[in-house]
DNA sequence: CATGAATGAGTCTTCATTCAT
DNA sequence: GATGAATGAAGACTCATTCAT
């Protein structure tokens, strides 16, 4: 995507998904983000079709930044065990260093609207997908339907670190490393 | 003067909790549930303070109803492997016969209100903590915190009925069992 | 007005001038008045037809209770200006004591329902009239339209009465005596 | 970009005005407001930041417009005597040509709001007490507290001018000297 | 008779979006 | 192209009053 003013546009993200982290997306009107951005509400719209799309392509957006981090020193030679559970870091470590991309996307994830999205990201899990689909294939992950390995392995992961950024849990090194090997343990053979 | 209708209560329930699992509580409004409960907007503040208040007490509401449905036939005599997996599969028997409840308690678990709760709802989840407390105790499952238990076992399982009740997954018997299994390893010794 | 329930009619009463007061009384609702007088909100009706008729009531009332007040002393066998000036003062010793009647009449006073209760109101003033006519004809108070004499006169006491209720001033013995001597001198040949 | 209305904000003025005095700033919704100023509601806010800040703008601006047109001929070099009944006389004239204004802020005054602004219009006044302050010590007013002299002079005027308004008396030429003469006896040596 | 639940109409205010400049 | 003013529709909530008990 090309766009004329790529400034404003990222302003705009920026505002909109640290004002949605504030204070939740009902309450995080199109004027509200634009005085954040310091544009015009109408600019928004020259950007995005509606408030419905901003928040979509937010949450796109958001995913495949948490992909490629997540992925990104993904080396197919190095053993499934040690790939796997980098990756499982590498969650974590997304949450803490993008904590406003990661509760934005979490927080989409439980609306109604993540249903208007489903297929628009399947792609961006390929990757994953295909690394999980051949690990089952070399009897190392569990023959499992893949909703299932994702709920046992990814999602506690993900829960974690929601649990440790909002000051439920302290999650230290040690603690990500018990987590890591549980979500391992849990669908492997 | 006229009693308080405990059928009106129940039918401002019923059209809060159906409306809000379809359309998402942002977009829920007073009258859009007071229109469905066939009540004036305002009779639903003879029984709420306010929509906050309202949202609580279902969510309260719902959460005791699950806890009592899935604790109902706990024997402390049984084995806890048997208590702690038959726990695991009410919960998901619970998400399809009271999906209403269900769907609507994990919308709210995931909104910025579950924050105002926290402290309320701890009761209802003694029972249940002692259980594994104890069955930490006799060396039985893992002695981690009890965020970590929870974030492997009760989560995933939730979450897998959640995927079951929109269509994402179909989940049978066996696939229950499998699940059930999952959860209980991952958490034991 | 013989009511049912004089308790109950005074504690209506009470509870919506001490409201009005503090809030108000486009703020003082009916129901908070009730719950206020601890009575229902139905019960007020028992005693009013409606809101405006229990303000006019509780004006009439209030007014009623200044006037004899004020008068309650007067004593055709002093000296017109001994009259005059006691009833100054007694304007002032009311707005002191009975803070809540004077506040919640001067309130009403300056509200557009004031124009409703005119002539209902005419009656309370006809003996201090009386006085003021009597006195223009002993050629003592100046011969003038009664109103320019209530304006120069028992205005400017009012005000200062309120303005001392409310802090803006602080009116001693020695300057509500000089107020007194400017009220009279105000209006006498 | 379409630029701030003046005619369209003075119609929102002008129809809160109106309707205000007309049936009391309690009833006079927002909505009824921008009926009359032939506005949507929603307008009402791009000039004004809620009903409060709309009250209080309309008090000031009347407050302001009012001083300068009983200041506006004031000179110096004349007779404190003359200047002062001038200023007088101007009072009432306002309120005639102004009534609206006028009516308007007598209602505000007596309202509570009236609390929330008295600092930011101290400074109006300034040059009317600069001028008493001055005859104080020049030995033509007498030395009495302002409020006094206030209450004594002023606030019969004007409140002899919202009898005349509202058709209690007629004040004609005549009356009106009377009236001054009053005034300006009442508080001078 | 006294009550508190019930309500239609109305309150202020905000929203996503568009339009004139 | 970018803006900020403008708005109809809708938001949560309150009110004076009535009605069933």
């Amino acid at each position: 995507m090309r766009h004329k003013d790529e400034k404003k546009f990222d302003a705009i993200c920026n505002a909109a998904i640290s004002l949605i982290n504030e204070i939740g997306f009902a309450q995080a009107s199109m004027s509200k983000i634009a005085k954040r951005a310091e544009v015009s509400p109408a600019s928004i719209y020259t950007y995005f079709e509606n408030k419905e799309d901003m928040l979509v392509q937010l949450y796109i957006q958001g995913k495949r930044k948490m992909m490629m981090f997540i992925m990104q020193d993904y080396n197919p030679d190095l053993s499934i065990e040690t790939s796997t559970k980098t990756i499982f870091k590498k969650v974590f470590q997304f949450a803490i260093e993008h904590n406003d991309f990661f509760a934005f996307t979490e927080q989409f994830s439980n609306s109604p609207l993540i249903h208007c999205v489903k297929e628009e990201t399947q792609d961006l899990f390929i990757p994953l997908m295909e690394m999980v689909e051949k690990a089952k294939k070399d009897n190392i992950i569990r023959d499992l339907p893949m909703e299932l390995i994702t709920v046992f392995s990814f999602f506690p992961i993900m829960q974690l670190s929601k649990a440790h950024l909002i000051g439920e849990i302290k999650v230290d090194d040690k603690l990500l490393d018990t987590a890591v090997d549980l979500a391992w343990r849990a669908i492997t053979v």
